[in-house]
DNA sequence: TAGTGGTCTAGACCACTTC
DNA sequence: AAGTGGTCTAGACCACTAA
């Protein structure tokens, strides 16, 4: 049997997606549905969560309950990454992919604290740095306009940073060509890296930093960049707002009975 | 004002994650929490389904509500695509996977079907072909023992796979090697792949199919394979739980100064 | 002040599982 | 049959927003 919430909610469900409710259109209220004999207010209300959990909808007292703006994903590429944008120009980093992606950029879309920690367990294993170990944490948390997408926090062994403005707790991005640039001005030259990705959703600390709806999706970055020598510079992690972004890789197929020394 | 429903998520949470309940163990019946004086059955309730929508809990009609099994991640690098595994040898693809992983394969593990559509928007633009036009889809939905853990769907362009075995309806894997195999017999030998990773939450239908609690993440991915002169041979979309899986990449940073022709 | 969604209750009843 | 979670109602009340 399924239940008439979950019928109510099927049903402006496919309205949606058909168009008779376009984004940012108001849905009816729940009283008027109640009215309309579609159940009781708390009926109606659970079928009106589920399509909030589903990400269709987003409800607020006082306004009512209105479809939901799709923003488009932001593809990010390993280009994002590029030398030439961190180490020639003038540019820093996260202002570069701004540009790329034609978005204006805006004082204040950063912030960022940096401190001395111990290291979260996932960072000191990629460090290989015993459990506890402290390291440099910086922290930012990043916004499109008011609306925060993301936060990244990234990690350094004090040896690496200590002495550079990295370390200097300046709100804002780390200077001209951003943490990169840093080391590589301090002998340290990023040259390969490895993304771990995954989804869960926000905890509620979370929800309330990157103003999500409750239950929504977050991605977990770990980012681990390593010089050619295969030395550990940085570990970093990023929770993403999962509606916000979406990764891209290219790669070779490997193949390894004829290549021996296959890199992943 | 917090509601009395997320407070007691929260202390049953913390009660959880402290281990005063451990995985598999049974939390109090709704009915003693209602006499304990947490609130009406419904308020109650509540509680328990923000604890199952934040993947802590699961509950079933009959048994009573219990802590979830913290699965490990299966981590998916590139290496599950070698070439070793599906061209070589009598491995089907993803048996090599469980293999790998330590995990015994079992039959009806996988169910596909077959059949000739239309192409959905992002298939017939992977594939370069009008809107519309008809493709095979090879959809297949994964298990892991009873649990399934992600449906796959290929979509071929029809000159590629009529004649072979791949367009053969029979239940179970694409026989020997798996559809790269096919396509290797075929002639088209896959040298690179592009995949496009994001995630959301899962829609009615999928949370039915990959029998997840309603709100629960999952991953899509788009994975566009390519034979070596770039002809697009295989565009697969997968929907994944995504408690179940990390992905991971390695790669070069690129250097647009040096690197004229890089590869993304 | 009026209208919106959100919470809460008390109790009836349903669906499923185990004994 | 007994016990579990799940649904549903009718109505009261709360919190927030707008005019």
């Amino acid at each position: 049997m399924t239940p008439k919430w979950r019928e109510l909610a099927d049903k402006l469900a496919e309205q949606i997606k058909a168009g008779e409710y376009g984004p940012g259109a108001q849905l009816p209220h729940i009283r008027e549905l109640v009215d309309a004999g579609e159940g009781s207010k708390s009926t109606v209300h659970a079928a009106y969560k589920a399509l909030e959990a589903e990400g269709l909808v987003t409800s607020s007292r006082g306004h009512g309950t209105v479809v939901r703006q799709r923003v488009p994903l932001k593809r990010l590429g390993i280009d994002r990454y590029d030398k030439a944008k961190w180490r020639d120009g003038d540019e820093v980093a996260f202002i570069a992919d701004r540009v790329a992606s034609g978005r204006a950029y805006r004082r204040n879309e950063q912030t960022q604290t940096v401190s001395l920690v111990e290291a979260p367990l996932a960072a000191s294993e990629a460090h290989g740095l015993p459990a506890g170990a402290e390291v440099y944490a910086r922290a930012r948390l990043v916004k499109e306009g008011q609306q925060p997408t993301h936060c990244l926090t990234s990690y350094y062994r004090p040896e690496h940073v200590e002495g550079t403005r990295l370390v200097d707790p300046t709100p804002g991005p780390a200077g001209r060509g951003g943490g990169f640039r840093v080391l590589y001005d301090a002998g340290y030259e990023i040259d390969h890296m490895k993304e771990q990705i995954f989804a869960r959703t926000a905890t509620a600390d979370e929800s309330k930093l990157l103003q999500l709806p409750p239950g929504e999706p977050v991605v977990e970055l770990h980012r681990t960049t390593y010089t050619a020598d295969g030395t550990v510079v940085e570990f970093a992690i990023g929770v993403h707002a999962a509606s916000r972004f979406a990764w891209e890789y290219k790669f070779q197929v490997p193949d390894s009975a004829t290549d021996k020394e296959n890199p992943q």
